[in-house]
DNA sequence: ATTATCTTTTAGGCATGCCAAAATTAATAA
DNA sequence: TTATTAATTTTGGCATGCCTAAAAGATAAT
């Protein structure tokens, strides 16, 4: 099996089981795949043959310690990329991730790593998603949506949850990016959307895009 | 055909038709590519289908013009690539190539464009060797040290890397500006030092000024 | 418990990109 | 020119990674 094809499908594995024990369905795997359910099938009994996975049939597959560790290995590799090309080279947050999808396969932890070094091994992602240490340590977060904000409440934006560019696009028009602080002046009774304060300009979040926004309490 | 095949077919054709003139037989193309002269036919029969060369069986392959155009981006990307390696991240000259034969293969001409910009749009990667611009131009002349310089090897003084006045006075003095033709008579052994005639007239330019004084080779 | 529905697996196929060995073609020397 | 040698191409095969269609298995509703 070609080493991109095995990571793309323990870092979807991984990504669809994201606390690493639930079970993935090979309907899931082919969706997001966009292949075909008979070449999942296929491909996880190699995987499970290479020990990556634990795959029974007509039940679901999940991760060994081996492919878990490629599995945060890709990730890594994927957000140190994307934040580089944001921070360093002036990319759009937007733009980042196809061009890291391509980069991530390239296979040298020491580029990774310098790369990192580069910026100050950051913790998290322009998207404020949080980037494993070379040890594929976490580092824990306890953030949460700007949903849950009170009025009154300060807050800093910490990520999105939503990776889509539209919805990117709409963030950045509004200024709400990755480290700005809010304030949150009112919510509304009749939608519950938020009247919050940013960049000294009131902006009114709906309880959508406030779902999908990531802060921490200041 | 896989992208990253055809990449690599037409690299190692460009390669070693310098000239882009030169007929390359499959042999040379299989020693290159570490793969079976058979599999180089078939190979090529379908590259001369995609039009990337002209390909007479019992003959040898050239690029077409579609062909050049994609052999000359392999050319920049693993250039810039390397340059960038080497010259931002810190890498051993004897580590980049292998990493930039990976990194040649991502599809984004604005990342490498972007790359380029952050390193002054340079012409050469640091053996010398020419870094075509983004529309596939090589720049003519060779920059280098005139200390690098061959005795009987003539240059042009395109300029220099020591700005304090002390130096640039010294330089005037002795005619050796900008746009000035030098030729080197000889380099004394003792200490290194260049005789060089510069407009009609000899002068002894020491390692260390030498040093600064970059030169188009002519 | 049985049918209807949905998911997973099996079976058979196809394109890619490589191989080894045999056959052909070209180049070189006698 | 003919024999020898070298390069090239043909042939048949193989692994990968995907496909569609049909069979088998699981799930849920009546």
């Amino acid at each position: 099996m070609r080493t991109e094809t095995v990571e793309n499908y323990l870092k979807t594995i991984y990504n669809l089981s994201s606390d690493n024990t639930a079970v993935v369905t090979n309907q899931k795997l082919a969706d997001k795949l966009n292949i075909n359910p008979a070449s999942v099938t296929e491909a996880l009994r190699k995987l499970h043959e290479l020990k990556y996975v634990v795959y029974e049939k007509s039940y679901g597959t999940r991760l060994t310690a081996t492919g878990a560790k490629m599995a945060i290995d890709m990730v890594r590799r994927h957000r140190i990329w994307e934040t580089y090309l944001a921070k360093e080279l002036g990319f759009g947050w937007d733009e980042v991730h196809e061009i890291a999808e391509e980069l991530e396969h390239v296979k040298n932890d020491k580029l990774i790593n310098k790369l990192a070094e580069l910026m100050g091994n950051p913790s998290f992602d322009p998207h404020g998603d949080p980037i494993p240490d070379a040890k594929g340590k976490f580092q824990k977060n306890k953030f949460v949506n700007l949903s849950e904000g009170k009025i009154k409440g300060a807050y800093k934006i910490m990520g999105v949850s939503d990776h889509s560019p539209v919805f990117l696009k709409y963030l950045e028009k509004h200024q709400l990016i990755i480290g700005a602080e809010v304030q949150v002046k009112n919510i509304e009774e009749v939608d519950g959307s938020l009247v919050v304060l940013c960049n000294k300009k009131e902006v009114i979040v709906s309880p959508k895009v406030a779902g999908n926004i990531i802060v921490a309490v200041k």
